[in-house]
RNA sequence: GUUCCCAUCGUCUAGUGGCCUAGGACACCUCCCUUUCACGGAGGAUACACGAGUUCGAAUCUCGUUGGGAACGCCA
């Protein structure tokens, strides 16, 4: 329930997902924007999406939309932030994009310049570099304290009406305290106060920076609990000063492990896919992505594994997120996902397989009945709904061929004699369907017909019917097919012998 | 280099001092089902990084070592 896991100052509990639109939606973040979901929705509160677009150069109205269209993919709805129809605003703490906060970012500069708390600092590039250098030489934590820090604002205000740019700096507190902070799922973690120099809050063209808005927005939208990806852990400090030195209440901060590579680095593009989007064109399904990602790094208290994600709201508790970083492994994934499809009625899945058959190009029966029932077939081969492509295949006449595969059936003696049996009785079958009987008996009478059984008998048949000596049971197959195709077929079987 | 974080089967994890000769899942192997394959079922192999301590008792607590990761920007 909210009230055990609020602490003083805040009256329910508010998340968010803060991602920049600099690119495609990644696995991690979605998993960050998943369990600040599941938390919210858990302790019946908010779970609210922001933008963070300060960086203009590398944002774009373009990944805003496919990050939008990736969480909605996801069913991840969040209450408060740019409408996943409109982009319009919902919600009484917007704007939600960082961009249109502008002016508010502006205010709190200048107040912790008023109150020389911050400082403008007119140092360059180089003589940054210069000063970095320096601290590394002598094993210190890379961090610059500028030497514009005791300037008076009056003094810096003149240096810049006679044209000089800067940047607004916060004056880090030069008392030898350490800062501690409880992080709800890491425990203590202790930051020696000179980790951090003088850091950036407002860049020279003025705009702020992710530290200085990040701050300011939690606060101002009454976020109660910040729960993101570890590798914001070191931020936290200059976060925590931020604090600090606006005398705000602090949230209570949970750093999420890492998603890793099998290399065990944090994921990245090299190994495979890792963008939201590209699972949803191979034909992972949300409910699966959402099950896998919530088990990396959190477990069921009784161990299940294949869950809803209502199920996954009602038994999320803190205390069993791990704190260890967590490969992501793809072949455990797939497995998930055909799970997952696997629980589907046959209407559902054909619908969801539909549109991928289509994007092959496939030319299937329309009829409700046959699509039910070739999903009752092929199921227990899909893992994936683009596996539906190659497996329903077969089906379509005009993508008939034999495979490389079939030449261990052609390498076999009976073969020809088996086939032509084959073509035969079925040119007699009286009507132009077959059920699972017919074939059966069909394949009796060839048995009969030319003494063949086992391999040599349906090896060479499996050829004439799918091109390929392995697939899916004939007997369920068959009954999917139109007479005059499997003689089609059978024929060409024929004549490659 | 510096700071911080982390450490149970190959992988995801259970485990919060005795229930652990360490449990589950994926993957792997064997068998069963099956006139192939897949699905399904039954079994198997495989892990507490190392070293000290605390304790009657340690995967669990403490310290150290080693290993891994992340961060050190006018990116987020």
């Amino acid at each position: 329930m909210s009230s055990s896991v609020l602490t003083t100052g805040f009256s329910e509990v508010r998340v968010r997902f803060a991602p920049s639109p600099t690119g495609y939606l990644h696995v991690g973040g979605a998993r960050s924007a998943l369990f600040n979901l599941l938390f919210a929705k858990h302790n019946h509160g908010k779970f609210i999406l922001r933008i963070e677009d300060t960086d203009q150069a590398r944002s774009t109205e373009e990944s805003l939309q496919m990050m939008i269209q990736d969480l909605k993919w996801l069913g991840l709805n969040w209450d408060e932030g740019p409408n996943p129809e409109t982009l319009k605003d919902m919600g009484p703490y917007g704007p939600y994009k960082q961009s249109e906060r502008l002016d508010i970012y502006k205010k709190v500069a200048d107040q912790l310049l008023a109150e020389g708390k911050a400082f403008y600092c007119f140092m360059t590039d180089a003589e940054l570099e210069i000063e970095r250098e320096k601290i590394k030489a002598a094993g210190l934590h890379t961090h610059v304290l500028s030497p514009y820090r005791n300037m008076s604002l009056a003094d810096a205000q003149k240096k810049m009406a006679g044209g000089e740019s800067a940047v607004v700096r916060l004056k880090v507190p030069d008392d030898e305290k350490d800062y501690n902070l409880h992080d709800f799922i890491r425990g203590d973690v202790r930051f020696p106060s000179d980790m951090e120099g003088d850091f950036v809050l407002l860049r020279s063209d003025g705009m702020p920076v992710y530290n200085f808005c990040c701050v300011i927005d939690d606060h101002m939208m009454k976020i109660s609990h910040v729960l993101r990806a570890e590798e914001h852990l070191p931020n936290t400090l200059r976060q925590l000063m931020i604090y600090e030195a606006m005398n705000w209440t602090i949230p209570q901060f949970g750093h999420l492990s890492l998603v890793l590579d099998d290399d065990r680095q944090k994921l990245s593009k090299r190994k495979g896919a890792v963008s939201c989007d590209q699972f949803r064109l191979d034909g992972y399904l949300p409910a699966a992505m959402n099950n896998f990602m919530a088990l990396l790094g959190w477990s069921h208290p009784e161990e299940k594994e294949i869950l809803s994600l209502q199920e996954m709201i009602s038994a999320f508790t803190l205390n069993r997120v791990h704190v260890a970083g967590a490969v992501f492994d793809r072949v455990k994934l797939k497995w998930m996902n055909a799970q997952h499809l696997r629980a589907l009625p046959n209407e559902k899945i054909w619908k969801q397989i539909e549109p991928f058959l289509k994007e092959a190009g496939l030319n299937l029966p329309t009829d409700s009945d046959w699509q039910v029932r070739s999903v009752e077939t092929f199921k227990a081969y899909m893992e994936v709904l683009k596996d539906a492509v190659a497996l329903y295949s077969p089906l379509d006449d005009s993508k008939y061929e034999i495979l490389p595969e079939a030449s261990e059936a052609y390498a076999m003696e009976p073969t020809r004699a088996v086939l032509a049996a084959w073509k035969e009785l079925v040119e007699a079958h009286p009507t132009e369907t077959f059920t699972e009987a017919d074939f059966l008996k069909i394949q009796d009478e060839v048995k009969a017909k030319t003494g063949q059984k086992g391999k040599n008998l349906f090896f060479p048949i499996r050829v004439a019917l799918i091109g390929k000596p392995h697939g899916a049971e004939l007997k369920i197959l068959v009954p999917l097919m139109h007479k005059k195709s499997i003689i089609a077929r059978a024929q060409k079987a024929l004549e490659k012998c």
